[in-house]
DNA sequence: TCCGAAATTACGGAAAACCGTAACATAGTT
DNA sequence: AACTATGTTACGGTTTTCCGTAATTTCGGA
């Protein structure tokens, strides 16, 4: 089993539980952090202290404070720290069900296991561990079809920031500059256009302001 | 303190880290449900069986999965419960954080307190349930704003018609003949389009996908 | 009853959103 | 290299929104 373990995760009672279930599966050194510069921090140190990590298990989304971070997500510190540290096994926790989201994790990231918050998620924590302590990529149940089959009605990145400009007030032209001038690809009026017609008719809505409206019910934004 | 205490929440590890605080405040009886569904059957037979439970500290929302459920969400949970066992101590405790919700909740269905789930989750539930032990609504402080402070706005109920309308994906002329054909004054698309703008300039909005994205997060639609 | 302020309605031009079509670019296949 | 599928960009026309101005109506007070 590992014997150094570091949980990066923001909510306290979370927390709890992870550190419950990893101290069931016998790990005998368990540190916790809440901010994803904390993990960074803690796992750089240990490796020059020649101690280093054998596992991070991280969430995505922290939710921000006062205290301002390098990483703003559980996203950007996996990126780094895979650079940096490629020995470093990492497992994702996270209510994010998204097949994208996950499928670029593993991809892009190569992350070794992905576990979704939900009822038997601690269950399915101690399944990926056991897994990734062999060398084998774990997905929860919920998103292992992030692979085989293909979801088309899925909801990407881009199309979040879009959604997002949009409720900020931004017109249709100042987005398109907006994602030139942050080298956002596609950028132009006319892709933009493009793509919040497709939200409107995913979404089943009448307008833009609708569109709007409804993802925002919905929590996507 | 109270001593028995129903908690209604699909996560295992939140389930511990609630536990585990209602055990430090020395709830003598704690059971834990992860289906709307169950709360609500417990609820009922404790009742019956004369050993009713005092609190019940409920998520809102939760992951469907094989297991059909008659309550959908944590919100119809309470719904049912408040009109049924006014009696009965709630406490949400919950990830969502958009104002209109939670005023939704204590205006509409009376709970005693709102905690949201953050870093410092678990604490604020200890405060919360302390509060209410006392008779007294607690808020979690993401949250305390929504009744408080800000409501020195000038605007009437034409105005929130007009902008959940507008919401809903009606164009501004739709709007106009909905009011002709509901008698509500007034109705032609010159004032509305004057209504919006003043909506607007108050709220700082460039647009009025802008102005609804607002008002969404103050919580007034 | 008349007056004046405020609300409502009407109108026209400019800007933005909406919508269909087509050209162009890119990546993967045979 | 040619072909296909997909994604991106470009463009023109229509509708809706945005904004200023002005005419009309409503209503309380002198």
């Amino acid at each position: 089993m590992f014997t150094k373990v570091l949980v990066s995760e923001d909510m306290e009672d979370i927390n709890k539980g992870v550190h419950s279930a990893l101290c069931e599966l016998g790990v005998k050194e368990i540190q916790q952090v809440q901010y994803c510069d904390d993990a960074y921090l803690k796992i750089k140190k240990a490796i020059l202290d020649d101690v280093p990590f054998q596992l991070l298990i991280s969430d995505l989304s922290f939710k921000t404070d006062y205290r301002t971070q390098k990483f703003q997500s559980g996203e950007a510190l996996i990126k780094k720290l895979k650079e940096e540290c490629p020995s470093l096994k990492i497992i994702v926790y996270s209510v994010e069900d998204r097949l994208q989201k996950v499928r670029a994790l593993i991809t892009d990231y190569q992350v070794d296991g992905y576990v979704c918050k939900s009822r038997r998620g601690l269950n399915e924590l101690s399944k990926a561990i056991k897994s990734v302590l062999n060398h084998t990529l774990y997905l929860s149940p919920e998103v292992a079809q992030a692979f085989n089959a293909n979801n088309n009605l899925e909801i990407d990145d881009f199309d979040i920031q879009l959604l997002k400009q949009l409720s900020n007030g931004l017109s249709q032209e100042e987005i398109s500059t907006h994602f030139k001038n942050n080298n956002i690809s596609p950028s132009s009026l006319s892709s933009i256009e493009k793509r919040l017609n497709k939200l409107r008719i995913e979404f089943k809505a009448n307008n833009a302001i609708h569109l709007v409206a409804i993802v925002k019910d919905l929590g996507l934004i």
